[in-house]
DNA sequence: GGATTGACGTGTC
DNA sequence: AGACACGCCAATC
């Protein structure tokens, strides 16, 4: 099996440390996407139907916002689990996103 | 099979 | 600094 551009936006959002968050677009950069963040977010619509359920709580859009925490089971369960790991939320919005931003172009 | 939408980002006004 | 517009490509209708 070939790595497909999904299977490889599953990898590096596994890869997120705990604690950290990263964007749609950081993630499509590293993979080469470059403007296609958008199917960052597609593959994240993945993020339930694959077998080990990705962090997808800590891929945000590129201000922090929570943009998909409506597609997680209880909406609220993608900031309890960020605020678990230590991150701030407020307004369903990243606080310190860039204190807390896991680069995968650097770090990987 | 064409048209629309979308877990987004960046540039411009 | 906030609001609007365009692009990217896949999945869904």
């Amino acid at each position: 099996m070939e790595q497909t551009f999904y299977e490889q936006v599953f990898e590096v959002v596994k890869l997120i440390p705990k604690g950290r968050v990263t964007s749609y677009g950081a993630i499509a950069k590293s993979l080469g996407a470059g403007g296609s963040s958008r199917m960052v977010g597609h593959a994240m619509r993945y993020a339930g139907s694959v077998h080990p359920p990705l962090p997808a709580h800590r891929v945000v859009n590129s201000v922090g916002l929570l943009t998909g925490k409506f597609h997680f089971n209880p909406p609220t369960l993608m900031a309890a689990l960020l605020e678990n790991e230590g991150i701030i939320i407020k307004n369903d919005k990243v606080q310190n996103f860039t204190t807390h931003f896991w680069n995968p172009l650097t770090e990987i």
